[in-house]
RNA sequence: GCCGCCGUAGCUCAGCGGGUAGAGCGCCGGGCUGUUAACCCGGUGGUCGGUGGUUCGAAUCCACCCGGCGGCGCCA
């Protein structure tokens, strides 16, 4: 045993009664009779109901339990016995214990309200449903990464502190850089481009920084991003990419946390047909005509709000597609497409509830139409020149993605804001801790 | 950037036709041999977010400021 002897609550709950056993972890409850006391045990695996008694257990082990408050760490060890009144069903009756760190007036009881957890963000992680998230979210990242690895692709690491905007300037956070401007990345793909030439199929994680005051939900100042670009693919070609990916780690979910899930209340069958591709194509046009058949007051030209997507949204029970958007409401680099020059080859993968949670596109190969485009936006294309360069240089149709991390967990744990897909949240006005 | 809502005890809140502050939980002390957010008895606890104004008198009315939350736009 790895652990010292120590097991794990969860190993304990399958032992036979009158085994003895070695436990450590937190207080998750406390309760003195007099003569008796009960601790609840809670460790990354679950929890475990200890007792010590005048019954069974020396009085130097009553003294210490009593020691023990909410959130004090503990090594304990007994005998396993079957109780009906033990949650589980099972429990430990103590004859060693020891409080390794006190804790006296822990600060999180229950009931306290959303300002007062963030306070105590680095106390409140530690709960056993932002545990649960934080076990869903490992599983969902090592599920991209091995996706990338059985298909072809290499992880690279692209720079976070940059010079230029990807989209625009408005949202970026500036850092001073021995006296110039840099700015805190919000995409690597223009980076992830340039390295396709050598290696054909990138992708990252990283994190992205949007400095956009928006007050919603769905944003984080800060989060991370999991972006993919791929030489010789078509948008058809990405968008297989994005749906096997999602469906891949949606699958990897339900096999290996189906029990985190079910402790989060999440019902399995929403998510299972989420694990078969493909996902449904909707056509921007169509889209829009949908839109207009439900009531809304909508043209071509118009981009989707919170409300457009939650009603397109009704229609579908798995993620879906939105395809062909106006070239001119998307960014510089997509590629126009050839046959409707007013449409641009991207496309916005939507899950319900939650709404976006990709954007990809074929990226605009041809030089003259790309410094078109980037003059369409109000942009210089002189700032543009190594960009320019990938284009001058072997220029080769290619497509990419990103992936919202947070979004995609919004929607895999059922959170209903995205501040507890992260430990750490970011927001405005809220840097501590 | 825009639109709403909220700041009273450690926490969650009540009090707001103006008269000097309350509850529940927590915490502290005591009791209890089966607790499950344990229970029972007793105790502790506040510059009513800040500043200025109206008034004999402001938690309460007015103005400004600060802090927070929810939503929209934008995005992932």
């Amino acid at each position: 045993m790895p652990r010292d002897g120590y097991l794990y609550t969860r190993e304990v709950l399958g032992l036979e009664p009158g085994q003895r056993a070695r436990v450590r972890g937190w207080v998750y409850r406390y309760r003195d009779l007099g003569s008796k006391v009960f601790i609840v045990l809670r460790d990354p695996e679950g929890i475990l109901q200890l007792v010590a008694s005048e019954e069974h257990s020396p009085r130097e082990v009553l003294e210490e339990a009593r020691r023990a408050d909410i959130e004090a760490s503990i090594e304990a060890e007994g005998v396993v016995a079957r109780d009906p009144r033990a949650p589980g069903g099972v429990e430990l009756r103590l004859d060693k214990l020891r409080v390794v760190g006190e804790s006296h007036d822990f600060p999180i009881k229950g009931g306290e309200g959303i300002d007062y957890l963030l306070d105590n963000r680095h106390l409140w992680i530690r709960s056993r449903k932002l545990t649960l998230i934080w076990r869903i979210r490992h599983t969902a990242l090592q599920a991209f990464r091995e996706y990338f690895e059985k298909h072809g692709f290499w992880e690279v690491s692209p720079p976070i502190l940059t010079q230029a905007a990807v989209e625009g300037g408005a949202t970026l956070f500036k850092v001073d850089f021995f006296g110039d401007t840099a700015y805190l990345s919000q995409s690597a793909q223009l980076y992830l481009e340039a390295l396709i030439y050598g290696l054909e199929k990138v992708w990252s994680l990283t994190p992205s920084f949007r400095a956009e005051r928006s007050r919603t939900r769905r944003h984080l100042y800060e989060y991370w991003h999991l972006e993919a670009e791929e030489a010789w693919a078509r948008m058809e070609d990405e968008m297989r990419t994005v749906e096997e990916l999602v469906a891949y780690a949606t699958k990897k979910i339900l096999d290996e946390r189906l029990e985190e899930l079910e402790q989060l209340r999440q019902k399995p069958e929403r998510l299972e047909p989420a694990t078969k591709t493909p996902y449904p194509r909707l056509d921007y046009d169509e889209a829009i005509a949908r839109l207009q058949k439900k009531g809304f007051d909508v043209a071509f030209g118009d981009d989707f709000g919170a409300d457009e997507e939650r009603a397109l949204g009704e229609d579908y029970d798995t993620p879906f597609f939105i395809t062909f958007f106006p070239l001119k409401i998307k960014a510089f680099y997509m590629k126009e497409d050839p046959e409707r020059p007013d449409r641009a080859r991207a496309f916005d993968l939507l899950v319900p509830g939650v709404g976006e949670i990709v954007g990809g596109s074929e990226r605009e190969d041809d030089y003259e139409k790309l410094v078109q485009h980037i003059k369409m936006h109000g942009l210089d294309p002189r700032d543009y020149e190594w960009y320019l360069d990938l284009r001058r240089y072997g220029s080769v149709p290619h497509s990419g993605f990103g992936l919202g991390v947070e979004r995609y967990l919004m929607w895999i744990t059922g959170a209903d804001h995205i501040r507890d897909t992260i430990p750490f949240p970011r927001f405005r006005d809220r840097l501590y801790p």
